[in-house]
DNA sequence: ATCTTTTTGTTTAATAATTAACGAATTAAT
DNA sequence: ATTAATTCGTTAATTATTAAACAAAAAGAT
């Protein structure tokens, strides 16, 4: 559903920042490409796509293209997102403190039992009730589902109804929404499993 | 680098455990297909491809599709894990009760500070250290990086030395290993970037 | 027993994604 | 000023993935 190539520009972007904090001005695609892992080719078949062009022989000017992308991203506005499940990885997600820095915002946590959430804590918890109120007020597009499976579906149902647009999924569950609500699901044990059978099966070779 | 086939044969299981749990016994592609989002032929494709079988009229005999999905997987045995990184992902993850049943056991967690994770914890926690004698003695296969991103290509090596063929990273850097060995990444802040900008974009529409 | 309906399984077609190829531009060197 | 060496950017070719089409098999109805 979510294209390839803008994953990739996302990518592009973290490590066009590391190497800016290494203090390079200028890169080259064959650079960017061995850190990303795939061929010069592609990343600049990618930057093609989305306009975003170097110079000849000097390759392409970091601080030009980290503007670019940005804009591609709307970096420039801080995005609101919710959090459904105080869980072990809802708690966990709301901890970390990487969000900021990409203008992403955690405006609240909710759960059935929204104390689970310390006072300490600088986002406030509701019960999941007060989603659409929130996501009004806040004017939230992004929500995140960690929530256990039997109630996933539920929670998407109310973020769909309260106007989200995106939802990241870490329940093992397939939730339904209408197409114009975007769905990405995050399995851990998917993965797990995915990596067990290539790493057996490479074994065999 | 892991095949979309394979990635979908582990949702056509998770699926076809809920509807067996549901009491039925049997289930056609075009149900399954509605569940996981994905067209009949998707489906009745992928069986295809790993040689499930069904019966023309009668569909797919879930018992039997779902052992041969096991036997695929090698679910009969158990995939022991270990985990660098105790902060919050790290913890989040070892508290996890999902990996019990499906035949995954996280065996050891690694930290700089070992006593990040508490006592009454049924998994022990070494220094990083230690990574390469835990592995050798349980066999270890699969690793799990949630350290800071300084410190991700390090436990990497560590890893890989030690003998870890797959590793699923959850450190925002892409991980450089030999070719023998698959890396994985989960990114949540790119996950959710990419939601921002499809949701951006769809609005536009 | 034959016909109809339904659903699989495979083959063929279409689309998407990646890789390769190569001309054009830019810099640096002679 | 001309030549050589790089590196981008686009077009073409390949490969991978998904969708469509349809024959064959099985079940049920007549």
């Amino acid at each position: 559903m979510i294209k390839k190539n803008i994953q990739r520009i996302i990518q592009y972007r973290m490590c066009l920042l590391r190497f800016q904090n290494l203090g390079f001005e200028r890169i080259f695609s064959y650079t960017l490409a061995q850190e990303i892992g795939v061929s010069p080719e592609q990343v600049r078949k990618d930057f093609s796509q989305f306009h975003l062009r170097g110079n000849k022989k000097a390759g392409y000017l970091i601080q030009d293209i980290l503007d670019q992308i940005n804009e591609l991203l709307h970096k420039e506005d801080i995005h609101k997102i919710i959090m459904a499940g105080l869980g072990n990885i809802g708690k966990a997600l709301i901890q970390y403190k990487g969000f900021a820095k990409r203008n992403m915002q955690l405006v609240a946590g909710f759960d059935i039992n929204p104390a689970k959430l310390k006072k300490n804590c600088r986002i406030p918890a509701f019960h999941p009730d007060k989603i659409p109120e929130v996501v009004k007020k806040e004017q939230v597009r992004i929500g995140i589902i960690a929530v256990p499976e039997q109630a996933a579906q539920e929670v998407c149902n109310i973020m769909v109804d309260a106007g989200i647009k995106g939802i990241l999924n870490f329940a093992p569950v397939i939730l339904k929404a209408p197409s114009d609500v975007v769905v990405q699901n995050i399995s851990v044990c998917a993965e797990l499993e995915a990596l067990i059978y290539v790493t057996r099966k490479n074994e065999e070779k």
